[in-house]
DNA sequence: ACGATACCCTGATGGC
DNA sequence: TGCCATCAGGGTATCG
């Protein structure tokens, strides 16, 4: 599933092929993936695409001086794809949007599960002001101190700390028991019992995994494809995710699966201990 | 205000 | 073979 190494290889596929193009057409297939005013002016339509920007796991397409901008977020199932010029092939339910480019490429939106989509604004300031303003600072960004700071201020689980968008941008249910294991932190222990040389660990970690699945093409768990229609790799290196009941790849000890905030967390027992004490909020 | 939970959706999977 | 239940989960609304 996308979270920032997807999002993040999904733009750099795109953008040699994207900056500069004109849009020629959109075409709207469903509408209710777009939340906004939807007219293919708003999507893009005959302007130019001047920048193609990230934050967290979110993707927005901008146009000349910023106007307009769209957001795209993947949810679970979503991707955006080049391919080639207009799809006489057979129709394929689950792409929403199409993109048609000046040079004849096209880019499509598709989203099987549907809870990724769409969201005009006029420009980029207003798209930054009502929403990039909620997100936490970009997990590649984010400072060692300020996440320190921010996660010294919940109580909940730091899973479920560092899985809220707006504590810290970009990491997802994989990211995240993968820095865990990485440094050797339970899932459970309440985020406020991090402590400052742990945080620096967090954050050092963080951007080394992040950046190393970048490098890779990001994970392909189920259908993520990156943007220009291949899998990515990174999950052939996962210590954690997906392995729950198999062995540590450190101390052979049976990996746990429980579930925070409604998602499925694989640790290790032995090698992410709670500090000792009780588990944060309620892990149920 | 904060934290937990329900819900949205479809495809894959497993049991019978 | 088919049918049903279960699971996956990012973001948001809503509840306490």
């Amino acid at each position: 599933m996308p979270e920032l190494p997807e999002v993040e290889s999904t733009r750099r596929i795109l953008l040699p092929h994207l900056l500069g193009q004109r849009v020629t057409r959109v075409e709207v297939r469903r509408r209710d993936v777009i939340a906004g005013p939807k007219r293919p002016r708003d999507l893009l339509e005959g302007r130019e695409i001047a920048d193609l920007r990230r934050r967290g796991k979110q993707l927005a397409l901008v146009g000349p001086g910023g106007r307009p901008g769209v957001i795209v977020q993947l949810g679970m199932t979503g991707s955006l794809t080049l391919a080639g010029p207009a799809d006489r092939l057979a129709r394929d339910p689950h792409v929403h949007v199409v993109w048609e480019l000046g040079t004849g490429e096209t880019f499509r939106f598709r989203d099987v599960r549907r809870f990724g989509g769409l969201r005009t604004f006029p420009d980029l300031r207003t798209l930054e002001r009502e929403r990039w303003s909620r997100l936490g600072e970009d997990a590649l960004s984010i400072s060692p101190a300020r996440l320190h700071e921010k996660l010294g201020r919940t109580k909940r689980a730091l899973k479920a700390a560092l899985l809220d968008q707006q504590l810290v941008a970009g990491l997802g249910n994989i990211y995240v028991d993968e820095l865990l294991f990485a440094c050797r932190l339970s899932p459970l222990m309440p985020a406020f019992e991090v402590t400052r040389p742990q945080a620096g660990q967090l954050t050092r970690q963080m951007k080394r995994i992040l950046r190393a699945a970048i490098d890779s093409g990001g994970s392909t768990v189920r259908d993520f494809v990156g943007g220009g229609g291949a899998p990515g790799a990174f999950q052939l290196t996962h210590q954690v995710y997906g392995r729950a009941g198999l062995p540590c790849r450190l101390c052979g000890a049976e990996l746990t699966a429980t579930r925070i905030i409604g998602r499925t967390s694989v640790f290790c027992p032995d090698c992410q201990p709670l500090p000792r004490g009780k588990p944060a909020g309620n892990p149920q």
